[in-house]
RNA sequence: GGGUGAUUAGCUCAGUUGGUAGAGCGCUUCGUUUACACCGAAGAUGUCGGGAGUUCGAGUCUCUCAUCACCCACCA
């Protein structure tokens, strides 16, 4: 059947998936044989109710890559494929959901209703990103999808955090988190944006008890001395937060400020609670910040906690979990304090109003000492964007700072290597200063906690509670209820997956994987907890490489969110271009560590490649080029068919290496040229006129190297361009086996490139250029044949003409090309390596044109030669450069003067002969 | 405040041990030569952010300044 003129994908692209799924392409180990290596990689679990994005398309892409290139080298190879539960995530649309469609809340459904609708929910979403995945091609070996909630992974979960518990690097404890008062969750410190807001910043007069005044120092000299004072009965404080003054428990001053010395160990009287607190000196207080006086409120702020803890203060905590003021009932804040009735009313208030209300307060009671504009830092939820509050409550936290030390040396040692290095760096940084996680959640989509508690407070932590209730002596028991962080069984997806704890084939074979392909954003989040998991319980690291790639931004640089609106939909894109553009785009731009922009215009230029492609193939199946099993690319005879096997040998290992350094960009680029720039432009045209009149035997080893290059294009971009070139493999030849499948070629260039037939054909090339530019610039009609001639020429240079004289007729568009002795006067002088070549003009050509293209070249030869006898004359150059610079440095001197001796004989050939031809 | 990276053609970007700057897109001119107009041919465009240093030689190494971006960090 006739190949039509484009490859169209929207039908292609589904039949070749299809395929691929028919025959369980992709299934772990395909294409290897017994002894093979393994090569794995985890895919990062997207999450499950989500949509695939930029992001994904271009990780994903990088990832299918590596994976395909393993197989087709006959890798035992498994790319495991999989979905994160996405805690907070996927509860949060669905709690959104129930809101807008008038539900009852999860409240009011219970724990146990509100679960099934989250899993409902995922049995309907839960297949969107895996079809996504698909038909951007990954070839995953979908079989052994794995979900993070599934139960086997679940006791994977469970089973880590039990062995965590009685190792002791779990540990249960009431401290200050990161609270989310809008998901009234703890959040760990990753999950929490230091976002500058502008703000106010007031200043309070909190009055001094038992009578105490102080001398206040109002003015000063040059040299920073006091010179004036005055008597106050109160110390004012700074605060960017005054509902918090409701908890506060002293007041801190800097051992060495000057101004509040006398002052330490007396008290205040707080306004609006009437509590009398202490002045304390702590290091913590920075007399250069605010007043220098800064109050503590050790319930609702870490430094405060750390200063409380240090100097001996009170924490009480006057909020609820959704961050309203919680004064009524609340025994710590009623104890020792005396409210008025105003500031009762603060009960109840959100913590945004009470600030407000209390200001009014403060304005009204006359102990506002002054307020200022200020931009400050807030921590913010990544999630809900609410400013986070710092709460004390009962949480689960991993020692980190345990487990950091192997995961900080299996990078330091090389085991595992950090691409680019840069992010290594940072890496070590945020290891080596981790602080104790906090992995529970008072959430309910998530694995529970695997701990019970009996009536005496007795803690039981086991996998099963049958197990727990043996532990406890029978005696009855009741569930945490808290779930863990999503992080926490993401941090085990590489042995999880495998089916540790059982000791599977699979893990035995394919633990520790090979490499992680994986955003920057989540190095802390994901990448230095699997680290410490792996090593903790697998004992080895569980990657050799991780492979961090860049930001996918849009065309103006930004970051693309869905707020801004700038955002590229990759399956929009795939729809209107074709997975395999879609996919070259993003790897010819996947250049180590830079960000890159995406522009349509890019993708609809790499559809336009492998339309090209297409057409070569289309090409050389309408000449009958069929690739034959046996064909042994070292046994051609033709030049032209030697040199473009010579060419793509090179190119073969071009992309080998590339690949294997992970310059996606390089192989990209790379092969973008060669078929493009190389087959298509050159070796298929130089095909034409041998097809049409060359002997059987030429064209017999021509079509067989035409079927081969075509062949070796396919396979060497297969990884990059799954959909077409399967297409192609199996279209053109109508073979049964996959490309998938397809043996990736190891022949060399040093075995294949024929240094003869090299440089022959790059004369051609240059010949056929240099006329095309001529008749270009000299406007000589396209459609004219111009007759050529020669006066002399080297035996090499005869030869490669000879030989390819049909194909350089027709590419540059001649008459016959014969021999004169004698050059012609009107003609157009052509410098070549070995002789010189006329174009034969007369009547047709501008002399005053040829004049000025001649005196143009010459002027720029001329230029190059003087730097160059500049520089060959600098002894130092020659002295202290090695050899075969300066051998070049003299060789091209040479080519420059003979070339230069050509063209200012030419010159001479097309000046007047009269003294004004005017 | 600490750290990291960037600055190369109109635009987006390559440039692997220092050896005389490349690609794609865009632009200009020409072209239906039997794969492809999602095409072909030819062409123009750069003090490689500024300055200094090392070197025979610097886009590449060192220092410095400028601008931009990102990450981390105690809401006085």
């Amino acid at each position: 059947m006739a190949m039509q003129k484009n490859f169209d994908f929207r039908v292609g692209e589904k039949a070749i998936a299809n395929r691929w799924d028919a025959r369980r392409a992709f299934r772990a180990g395909a294409n290897a044989s017994e002894s093979a290596e393994s090569f794995c990689i985890m895919i990062p679990p997207p999450n499950v109710t989500g949509n695939l994005h930029m992001g994904h398309a271009f990780n994903n892409t990088l990832q299918d890559i590596l994976v395909r290139w393993h197989r087709m080298r006959g890798f035992d190879t498994l790319w495991q494929p999989g979905q994160d539960h996405a805690g907070i995530a996927t509860q949060m649309v669905v709690e959104r959901q129930l809101a807008e469609s008038g539900q009852p809340g999860r409240r009011e459904m219970g724990r146990q209703a509100f679960l099934e609708r989250v899993w409902q929910w995922k049995e309907e979403s839960g297949g969107t990103i895996i079809n996504q995945l698909r038909r951007l091609g990954a070839s995953c070996d979908w079989d052994r999808n794995r979900f993070t909630m599934d139960q086997s992974f679940h006791d994977t979960v469970l089973r880590v955090f039990v062995s965590l518990y009685k190792k002791g690097l779990i540990f249960r404890g009431k401290r200050l988190v990161n609270w989310d008062p809008h998901f009234e969750t703890a959040i760990s410190d990753l999950e929490v944006n230091q976002v500058e807001v502008r703000g106010k910043m007031w200043r309070l007069r909190y009055r001094l008890d038992d009578g105490v005044s102080y001398e206040h120092p109002v003015a000063h000299d040059q040299d920073g001395q006091a010179t004036e004072f005055e008597t106050r009965d109160y110390l004012v404080i700074a605060t960017t937060r005054p509902e918090t003054m409701l908890g506060d428990t002293g007041v801190a001053v800097h051992p060495d400020d000057k101004r509040y010395e006398g002052l330490v160990g007396r008290f205040v009287r707080l306004p609006l609670s009437g509590r009398r607190v202490p002045i304390v000196v702590d290091s913590y207080a920075d007399p250069g910040k605010g007043t220098g006086a800064v109050k503590m409120t050790p319930a609702h702020d870490f430094n405060d906690f750390e200063v409380g803890e240090r100097t001996g203060l009170r924490t009480i905590n006057v909020m609820d979990e959704r961050a309203a003021m919680a004064l009524d009932g609340n025994r710590e804040f009623l104890a020792e304090c005396a409210p008025a009735d105003e500031t009762m009313a603060l009960h109840g208030l959100d913590r945004f109003e009470a600030r407000e209300r209390i200001v009014e307060l403060a304005e009204e009671q006359g102990w506002l000492d002054g307020v200022d504009e200020d931009t400050h830092i807030v921590p913010h939820g990544d999630r809900s964007g609410v400013p986070v509050e710092p709460f004390l409550t009962d949480q689960w936290f991993v020692d980190a700072a345990a487990l950091a030390g192997t995961a900080i040396d299996a990078v330091h040692s090389g085991k595992t290597r950090i691409l680019p290095d840069q992010h290594a760096k940072s890496y070590f940084r945020w290891l080596e200063n981790i602080e104790p996680w906090c992995i529970s959640r008072q959430l309910w989509w998530g694995h529970q906690v695997p701990v019970w508690y009996d009536e005496d407070g007795g803690v039981y932590c086991e996998t099963t509670e049958e197990e727990a209730i043996k532990a406890a002596g029978g005696r009855s028991l009741v569930r945490d209820e808290d779930v863990l962080d999503t992080w926490f069984s993401s941090a085990l997806w590489p042995f999880g997956t495998l089916g540790w704890p059982e000791k599977t084939p699979e893990l035995a074979r394919y633990y520790p994987t090979d490499v992680l392909i994986t955003g920057f954003d989540i190095i802390f989040f994901w990448v230095a907890r699997m680290m410490m998991m792996g090593l903790n319980q697998m004992g080895e690291a569980p990657f050799h490489t991780v492979y961090v790639h860049a930001l996918v931004r849009d065309e103006k640089g930004k970051k693309m969110s869905k707020s801004l609106g700038n955002v590229l939909d990759p399956i929009e894109l795939i729809d209107e271009f074709g997975a395999d553009a879609v996919r070259f785009t993003l790897t010819s731009m996947a250049a180590m560590g830079r960000d890159l922009r995406l522009s349509r215009g890019r993708v609809q230029g790499y559809r336009n490649f492998g339309t090209k492609l297409w057409n070569a193939a289309r090409f050389a199946e309408l000449n009958s080029c069929r690739s034959t099993e046996d064909f042994d690319p070292s046994t051609v005879k033709q030049p032209v068919n030697k040199w473009i096997i010579g060419e793509t040998a090179r190119v073969r290992e071009a992309v080998d290496l590339a690949l294997s350094e992970y310059r996606f960009n390089d192989a990209a680029n790379c092969l973008y040229n060669h078929v493009w720039g190389r087959v298509c432009d050159w070796f298929v045209e130089f095909s034409k006129p041998l097809f049409a009149e060359g002997d059987q035997d030429v064209v017999a080893e021509t079509r067989t190297t035409m079927a081969w290059v075509i062949d070796q294009c396919l396979i060497l971009l297969h990884p990059i361009m799954p959909f077409i070139t399967e297409q192609l493999w199996g279209e053109v030849h109508g073979r049964t086996g996959l490309l998938v499948h397809a043996d990736w070629p190891d022949y060399r260039s040093d075995d294949l490139v024929d240094e003869i037939s090299d440089r022959e054909m790059n004369w051609v090339i240059n010949l056929v250029e240099q006329i095309r530019s001529i008749r270009s610039e000299l406007r000589v009609p396209a459609g004219a044949t111009i007759p050529v001639s020669f006066n002399s020429l080297d035996q090499a240079g005869q030869r490669a003409l000879e030989n390819n004289l049909a194909m350089i007729r027709r590419l540059a568009r001649t008459g016959p090309i014969s021999k004169r002795n004698q050059v012609l006067g009107e003609s157009v002088t052509i410098p070549v390596e070995g002789g010189t070549f006329c174009l034969e003009l007369s009547g047709i050509i501008d002399m005053a044109a040829e004049r000025a293209r001649l005196s143009k070249a010459q002027a720029e030869l001329e230029q190059d030669i003087g730097k160059m006898r500049s520089r060959l004359a600098n002894e130092k150059f020659t002295a202290n450069a090695p050899e075969h610079i300066v051998d070049e440095q003299r060789s091209r001197l040479d080519a420059s003067m003979e070339e230069l001796s050509k063209l200012s004989a030419a010159i001479e050939r097309v000046s007047p002969v009269r003294s004004d031809a005017a």
